[in-house]
DNA sequence: ATTTAGCACTCACACCACGAGAGTGCTAAC
DNA sequence: GTTAGCACTCTCGTGGTGTGAGTGCTAAAT
């Protein structure tokens, strides 16, 4: 279905596709001729774009302006005609100085990621806080504040701690909740959700909290929605679509955490590939001018998040799949090291390989559809 | 310079004002006339728009196009002719309620509370995190996380919590950090910024630590930006004004964390009352088309927030002071509750009076400018 | 069989003229 | 002090018009 096009066909449609999103104007035969020095009259590409037309790859936006890529006319060019284009080292160099300048918390790491991602793409840059996949108690701590409200924090692996307030059923004192937290890390240290359970003869109090810690614990695995941090939407407003205003309100959409499920397809993200959807392919209609570039980050068995841009379809794709697999690439780096330094030295992330060796993290040709 | 206007002028005035936040159309004599039952002609509605024109209350966009309220006009409708528009008692009993519903954490409060508050208001909400003035520590724990790295996590009072990862200098056994985090406890618990000092004869990983807590607890005080959170967004966009995207930069602008000092000037918010910055009033050149209707929350001596929102100089203004009145009272009452679980009793929120007794959380008179 | 030149045709867009309508300022009468 | 009247101004919507970029088709050239 992907290779029914002659060369030369193929090869008008890239230059379609590269002057659009060059010029953002529809582009014509003559434009075409001229600007790329082709051996061909105006006529022939003519033709060549008529049957292009035909096959819907490109569109009229009416009857005398010049073409435009559609949707599956994008699809061909990610797929089959881009070149890709890297960032030079110096970005690259740039983008790690930044990191390794930064303090050591995964927090920062994902605001900073969506900083740097939003600039290296002139784009909006959206990136999910990493959940485990395997969450397990490393520490447990209960702290009085009033009578009836204690403050649980508990550590998790890979340096992530959560606080929750509780209001007890009953008053109670400091001495007792120490002594319950007490109880629960010499019980619970390393456990994972599963092997979080009320011990027999506990304390009500006791089972108050072994039942909140495991609540707790398997609400990290479970994954409520990931907290998000998004950058750079300027960037993507300031683009020449959005001089009429209603079409922005999409785009403010897309960029609410609350609907975030909607831009980002979890389930088709596959470790070490970069997943692009070009606008109809968005599950949701409002996204129908819009791409998004995303690729999952992390550590394999114990820790992803995801990360990516979503501006409008008419993008540099070659550009923002470049910069978003090299983005993947330094936060799983990042995630690694934290993560090498406790529990099983695990197998690195497939990133890892090729981003230590200097600036050059994966390219595998990914999935991209 | 506040009450030099007649009384029928300033009627003209507010009328004015009254139908231009409506309709967002410039607004001539005789639709005044007409829409408000006058019992005057035009003409004489004219003249006193010619008066109040000159003394620049008012503005012409073009010569044949009806007057618009300048900033100078919203100035003077806000102070001296504007009458309260509290909310209804079914919005405030439902605000209340969600608070009710919510978890009793401070970061879900404020979020809460911009959302809340951009709903009520319609507009764009910004609720900063509210600062300690007088932050004390309540407890600390190090936990060993590999190595050498050790995660912090600092309890301070109001139920906030702190958590900063460390690099030690050199390596460390949880034993040990267990210890220090003992004698630190020991040392300091209730203790403030200055005085938590680096014990004679401590030894150095007792001495690094001493400092990180000392270092975070003045941060806290200082209060390196706060954090803020908004709501609201597309509220603000989907007003007429921003028509034009060109202006729409501007707001995103103001709602950008970094830029946030420049919107909201802290030094002039005073305790219960509410400001309102109009138009080119604001420290900010690109706030020229803005208005900001901000008020401190918190507890006297204790804890500062500030909550506000931000719209189009076109805005109801009565409606907003009062929302964001109400908002800082509840808010004022959340925290006032916390903070009354703990330490001294201290004085109730000069909003407290009146909050508990049902629906309406202070209505003085606040400093309006 | 492919490529090209030529040509008629289409459509968005910018430009202009024009009239309607809303609003003004001024003056003179009430 | 108020109002009626009137001439004037300016925006905005409408419709006509011309230009230019671009197309599709056909027939000739390669």
């Amino acid at each position: 279905m992907t290779d029914l096009l002659t060369p030369r066909r193929a090869e008008v449609l890239r230059l379609v596709v590269h002057e659009y999103v060059d010029s953002a104007v529809p582009v014509g035969s003559k434009t075409l001729v001229n600007k790329y020095q082709l051996n061909l009259s105006p006529a022939t590409i003519r033709n060549e774009m008529a049957r292009l037309e035909d096959e819907e790859y490109i569109t009229h936006p009416h009857t005398s302006a010049g073409r435009v890529p559609s949707d599956r006319g994008y699809r061909y060019f990610v797929e089959a005609l881009m070149v890709d284009e890297e960032l030079s080292s110096d970005e690259k160099a740039r983008i790690r100085h930044q990191f390794h300048q930064a303090a050591r918390e995964v927090d920062d790491w994902v605001e900073l990621a969506a900083t740097l991602l939003s600039q290296a793409a002139n784009s909006l840059a959206l990136v999910t806080t990493p959940r485990s996949t395997r969450t397990r108690l490393k520490h447990v701590e209960l702290i009085e504040l009033s009578e009836r409200s204690v403050l649980l924090v508990a550590v998790l692996n890979e340096a992530r701690v959560l606080q929750k307030l509780f209001t007890t059923p009953e008053p109670v004192r400091q001495e007792v909740v120490t002594e319950v937290a007490n109880r629960l890390n010499a019980r619970f240290a390393g456990a994972g959700e599963s092997e979080i359970t009320v011990a027999e003869g506990a304390s009500a109090i006791e089972a108050f909290f072994t039942e909140a810690l495991q609540e707790i614990v398997r609400g990290e695995d479970e994954g409520e929605q990931p907290d998000t941090v998004t950058d750079g939407l300027q960037n993507v407003l300031a683009q020449p679509e959005f001089a009429r205003p209603a079409r922005l309100l999409d785009v403010l959409d897309a960029v609410d955490e609350r609907n975030l499920s909607r831009v980002i397809p979890f389930q088709r993200l596959q470790e070490g590939a970069v997943l692009v959807m070009i606008g109809g392919e968005n599950r949701d209609d409002s996204m129908r001018d819009l791409s998004v570039v995303v690729a999952e980050y992390g550590v394999p068995g114990a820790l992803r998040g995801a990360i990516g841009i979503v501006g409008p379809t008419r993008m540099r794709y070659p550009r923002m799949i470049s910069t978003v697999r090299y983005m993947a690439g330094v936060m799983s780096d990042l995630m690694g090291a934290l993560h090498g330094t406790e529990d099983t030295p695990d197998s690195p992330s497939p990133w890892q390989g090729e981003v230590s060796r200097g600036d050059s993290p994966g390219r595998g040709s990914g999935e991209r559809s």
